[in-house]
RNA sequence: UGGGGCGUCGUCAAGCGGUAAGACACAGGUUUUUGGUGCCUGCAUUCGGAGGUUCGAAUCCUCCCGCCCCAGCCA
């Protein structure tokens, strides 16, 4: 809880709550919520607007509720409940007994409905969609009055009455309010509120044959549970007169705020849930939570802390411009949150054999290593050395380019905390030409890594004792498109198209050193030199070890090559 | 051609009449037993454009241009 006076204003929004607890508006009070419609899972876009809404609340001394807008039951599904509130709480907050269901003001819905049809304010209409739409008119021509729109209120509320007892098939009636069908904004123009709908909602079961619209839903229930500054998307901005228009003819006591801000885009993916829900129901994904996925629990999979997720949303501010944000940044403040707190191992993805010759066989050498040079009080354990090691193919090349500092014919690098070897021969398969063995020496007294004499070498490998390696299948998870903008359309490809067929690459084959045998599921560390990874949250086991790679280590190596 | 919004560095984003913050990205340098991290340096004479007001304009006015959203009985 802090302060208000002491509160930085960090964003528009953020400017409008302080102005208004300054004038004490509201009685000085703050109360936000964050709305989702319980239809599919949630994504980083969602985080963006759950920062907003708990942090605003929190700067200023208020509070934030969890209300799930469930007007849609053929839409809406448990699974979905559970999951976000499972996100909302992992990224960090916290709406305590403040978990509310805009179902569970469908009374009250059915009352404001009465109460706006006796006003001669609403209007029961027996025009078909079809017909609707014909009557709605178009963006510039205005819109033609239904010849059901002066019903009398009597035959309105036995109408009314008769939906709601369900003695009408879907679609024979709908209520429309009686607004302005030349409004040059649509929603104006007598939008639906209640449509019948026989069907069975997650909650109130079949209590209900006619549900309400989100227009007639959330500005009310903003209303009904005290909400000062009811902050949406910019989509919602042309609804607002339609909000401010049903809370002052209901006259209902409290009026919150509704205050839009831009949604968040990220670069090569998409946020669009009814996209997202095609990569998983058409197969492209291995369900919401694949570590692809920009959803919360995608994003969980894969890896990433709440703290970097939040840390994120502070970052990418909150303005009205449609923007979208380099998914740079967001790997940015992965990395300096993973930098600080996960400890460093060693692991082989690829491996290529070393014999060290002059090695005695069957010694073991147990080396000291440093578990997080970031943070000392992570200590050290304990890495065995041994006469055959693997080492990654990628630290040697035959033939080396000039700024290829790693192991080559002849070079002398170093075994990070063990020893400086130098590469005397090449072993090759006879048939193929490849690279299978390498035979080395290593000079005993650079035991540690330092040679006494002070002799420099210009690279550091990774290793794994062959002997005491555990196997491990490591998941190498990249951008899930290779367009920027996937959804643009403009190639008039669809955005399926565009995913990036190299997303998930399996490793079955890697060796990591024995002390990642004790990762639990989703403890995170270091491979070093490759990247953050973290056990799976629910395939890895002490029998198979599994590690998704969250994101890699920046590689100016990899640069310089993709450079040249 | 109706209504509602938005245009400041490659990408986000401060700025609110007194002479363009910051972050990411990028480019150099430095440190380093991770080609990681850290540290240092550079990176908008200019704010979509054109006029105008003013001693002074990204900020005020006018016109123009561009982009986004809206014609679900979705949210």
């Amino acid at each position: 809880m802090t302060n208000p006076d002491t509160v930085t204003v960090s964003n528009f929004i953020a400017a409008i709550v302080d102005a208004d607890v300054k004038a004490n508006k509201n009685g000085g009070k703050v109360m936000t919520r964050f709305p989702p419609e319980p239809n599919g899972y949630l994504h980083i876009g969602h985080a963006k607007s759950i920062c907003l809404n708990f942090d605003l609340a929190g700067d200023f001394n208020g509070l934030c509720n969890l209300r799930f807008d469930d007007t849609n039951p053929v839409k809406e599904e448990q699974e979905y409940i559970d999951s976000i509130m499972e996100d909302v709480k992992w990224l960090g907050f916290d709406w305590e007994d403040r978990l509310y269901f805009s179902s569970d003001y469908f009374e009250k819905f059915y009352e404001f409905a009465l109460r706006l049809i006796r006003k001669g304010k609403a209007y029961v209409d027996s025009l078909s969609a079809e017909e609707i739409r014909e009557y709605r008119g178009t963006l510039t021509e205005p819109g033609k009055e239904s010849p059901y729109r002066n019903r009398s209120v009597e035959e309105n509320l036995t109408l009314f009455e008769g939906m709601k007892n369900g003695e009408f098939p879907d679609g024979q009636y709908v209520l429309r309010a009686k607004v302005d069908m030349a409004s040059g904004n649509l929603n104006m123009r007598d939008p639906v509120i209640y449509r019948i709908l026989h069907a069975s909602h997650h909650r109130t079961g079949d209590a209900w044959c006619i549900y309400p619209m989100y227009d007639f839903a959330h500005g009310q229930s903003d209303s009904i549970e005290g909400i000062t500054h009811s902050i949406c998307t910019l989509e919602f901005e042309d609804h607002r007169p339609l909000y401010d228009w049903f809370i002052d003819e209901l006259e209902l006591a409290c009026h919150p705020q509704q205050i839009e801000f831009a949604r968040l885009n990220l670069t090569y993916t998409i946020m669009s849930k009814r996209k997202l829900v095609r990569l998983v129901t058409e197969g492209y994904m291995n369900g919401w939570d694949d570590p692809r996925m920009p959803t919360i629990s995608g994003l969980r999979r894969r890896g990433f802390t709440p703290e970097s997720i939040r840390d994120f949303c502070d970052r990418i501010g909150v303005a009205k411009k449609a923007s979208t944000v380099d998914v740079a940044l967001l790997e940015h403040c992965l990395r300096e949150d993973l930098n600080k707190r996960a400890n460093r191992f060693m692991a082989v993805l690829k491996p290529l054999k070393v014999v060290i010759e002059n090695y005695p066989e069957g010694d073991v050498d147990l080396l000291d290593a440093v578990n997080n040079p970031e943070d000392p009080g992570a200590g050290t354990r304990k890495v065995p050395f041994s006469k055959v090691l693997y080492i990654e193919q990628d630290d040697f090349m035959e033939e080396p380019p000039k700024k290829f500092f790693r192991l080559a014919p002849g070079r002398e690098v170093r075994l990070r905390y063990g020893y400086f070897i130098t590469c005397i021969d090449v072993v090759k398969d006879k048939d193929t030409g490849e690279v299978i063995e390498l035979r080395c020496t290593y000079d005993p007294e650079t035991r540690g890594g330092n040679a006494p004499d002070g002799r420099k070498v210009k690279a550091t490998l990774h290793w794994v004792s062959a002997e005491h390696g555990l196997q491990a299948e490591v998941r190498l998870y990249s951008h899930l498109f290779v367009k920027e903008n996937p959804a643009d359309g403009k190639d008039g490809e669809d955005f399926t198209a565009h995913i990036n067929p190299d997303s998930l690459e399996i490793l079955d084959n890697c060796c990591v050193e024995p002390s990642l045998g004790e990762m639990k599921p989703e403890e995170i560390c270091q491979f070093e030199r490759l990247g953050y990874f973290c056990a799976d949250r629910y395939d890895c086991t002490k029998e198979k070890l599994v590690f998704n790679r969250t994101v890699t280590l920046r590689d100016t190596w990899a640069r310089l090559k993709k450079k040249s």
